[in-house]
DNA sequence: GATTTCCTCCGACAGGTGTAGTAGGATTCC
DNA sequence: GGAATCCTACTACACCTGTCGGAGGAAATC
């Protein structure tokens, strides 16, 4: 039961390479295990075909990817947003590290951040916002 | 040789529990097993003696803490800062999550994160303080 | 000084993660 | 249609993490 609701209720916990695996999918879309693997290896990691399918399989297990067979090949796709995967890991570490006070986490990684103009701008907003919003 | 370095080069893990100790460590200062077991049975956590040792022990080895025994029993202290984890932590996250996009990071945590009027403050003037900097 | 308490060392063990080989069937290619 | 290739299922295994128990000695307590 648990593992139909991924992130409902308890933590689970991704590997970092599982996770890359997962970024190989939330990156290019939809893919086989062959086409996993040749992501994987155009970003410099060196892994065997039956790894690649090993932690498809268990993400499959794990409630983070889909796989359907229509053609020769299983097919998955990413059953997560990356969005709610950073949150998720956002918050494990903001509860970690400062028992849940985020702002702090924000504010250090602002300060330690080199921003885009772009960004800076982005910021200045949401600020502005934040700031009518709680005055 | 590489245990004398922490943090330097390879990326050591540091599992949730071990995390724990060292902030009971950060947060209550230096002490023995004993007072980071109770340091820790006093935050909720149900732990066995031997295991905090064990944890602190762990810590020792990969250099996140340091031991003396003046007293009767050891006493242990950080080696490293919450500061100097956190930063680690964060560049872990946000090379997993974002390939080193540390920017946006930032910004999905302060979109998402509820600040008091305080922290808005200390935000706005590092962003002020950005804006001068980069334009 | 005997008992209780405390301390550290060593060993253990289950579950998770990273990594992959082999077996055996399906597909494709000469 | 036989060979080469590809696919999945199963198994394996080492290392890490979380969790302790027991042994054996030191300290405190009565």
């Amino acid at each position: 039961m648990a593992d139909k609701y991924p992130l409902m209720g308890r933590q689970y916990e991704l590997g970092s390479a599982e996770l890359e695996v997962l970024k190989a999918l939330w990156d290019g879309g939809p893919a086989t295990v062959r086409e996993v693997m040749k992501h994987l290896h155009h970003g410099g990691r060196r892994v065997a075909y039956t790894t690649v399918l090993t932690f498809l399989t268990r993400l499959e297990q794990k409630g983070f990817v889909i796989s359907d067979k229509t053609d020769v090949a299983y097919v998955y796709r990413p059953s997560v947003s990356r969005d709610r995967i950073t949150r998720s890991r956002l918050k494990t570490l903001v509860h970690e590290l400062f028992d849940g006070a985020s702002g702090q986490l924000a504010l250090q990684l602002v300060r330690t951040t080199r921003f885009t103009a772009d960004e800076i701008e982005q910021l200045q907003k949401l600020i502005d916002g934040l700031d009518r919003k709680q005055k």
